[in-house]
DNA sequence: AAGATGCACAACCGCATTGTG
DNA sequence: ACACAATGCGGTTGTGCATCT
């Protein structure tokens, strides 16, 4: 019995949606809510599919969108949730703003993954190619070398990570570390540390986003107000990697424990071990990197 | 000026996960 | 505990526009 293909009934349009699609749709969102996204275009007399009308309305509709080219903050900032979290685009947008997967997906294959190939860097890995890499670029630069340090703090995190599932009482056979792990580690106080760290560093490394609002969701990283997270609350399931869930980090998850103290250490290595100075300047210079060796 | 090519982005598809009866 | 429906997510494709030849 296979899945019924979500736009399989004839009749349903497909394809760009018209701005008078869009309006009816804004107009009943704003009024009910999407309620059921199975039974919106039908209610609001859409020929389309509940799938199109949500993926409109997350992507493109929805009034906190932010629409315009990525400031260089917000692409550093991908760039670094990118080597923390993979391609799990979800997540990476939920820490910026008015962004969404889509675009940020959109940004990472057609901008991000080019000018790192370019810079000597394995997209998917951060590591830096070896000799007869792809790149001609010197091995030694700063962006490659930092790169290299966050991944090898990384691995060092994730290897500590499997060691001590204790720290997240997760069962001994599941030796994969949870990628939301170094999310709550970014969004908790020693996320915040390195952040300032790096912000006295450089002038100000705050991206505009914060700027314009400490209420960001990067700037409400910040505060390490409390929200016990699955994870902190020793409850983490694999259903716990869901990104809805306000990232926020227990506080205390640095006292529960030794382990956990240790673990809290080598986390604030591993974020310090990042980028120093946040050294990013190769996205400023893009000009420099933007054209691949064939690149 | 016209066709070819590349790029950026919106949208679709299918699988995974979650919710519900 | 199970089956099914609903939703979310990531990969991929299609299309329109810009640039190049």
């Amino acid at each position: 019995m296979g899945r019924t293909p979500c736009c399989e009934r004839k009749g349903l349009k497909k394809g760009p949606w018209g701005p008078e699609e869009d309006e009816i749709l804004i107009n009943y969102i704003n009024k009910h809510g999407h309620g059921s996204w199975r039974s919106l275009p039908k209610l609001a007399g859409l020929r389309r599919c509940g799938k199109s009308c949500r993926l409109r309305w997350t992507n493109y509709l929805r009034p906190d969108i932010k629409r315009g080219p990525f400031t260089l903050d917000e692409e550093k900032l991908v760039i670094q949730l990118h080597a923390i979290l993979g391609n799990r685009w979800a997540a990476i947008a939920s820490q910026l703003p008015g962004r969404t997967d889509n675009e940020i997906k959109n940004l990472w294959n057609t901008h991000l993954k080019k000018r790192l190939l370019c810079m000597g860097v394995d997209p998917m890995t951060h590591e830096p190619f070896t000799s007869g890499g792809p790149t001609t670029r010197p091995r030694s630069s700063p962006a490659t070398r930092h790169m290299a340090q966050w991944e090898s703090a990384r691995l060092e995190a994730e290897a500590r990570l499997s060691k001590g599932s204790l720290f997240f009482n997760s069962p001994p056979t599941s030796v994969k570390p949870d990628p939301d792990f170094f999310l709550r580690l970014w969004n908790s106080e020693v996320g915040e540390s390195f952040r300032i760290l790096n912000g006295e560093a450089k002038t100000d490394c705050r991206s505009p986003i914060s700027q314009a609002s400490s209420s960001t969701k990067c700037g409400s990283v910040s505060g390490v107000t409390i929200d016990v997270g699955p994870i902190a609350a020793g409850s983490s399931t694999p259903k716990s990697s869901r990104t809805e869930d306000p990232i926020m980090f227990d506080a205390s998850f640095s006292s529960c424990s030794n382990e956990s103290e240790d673990s809290s250490d080598t986390a604030l290595q591993l974020l310090l071990d990042f980028p120093i100075n946040n050294d990013m300047s190769f996205l400023e210079d893009v000009d420099t990197y933007a054209k691949p060796p064939q690149c």
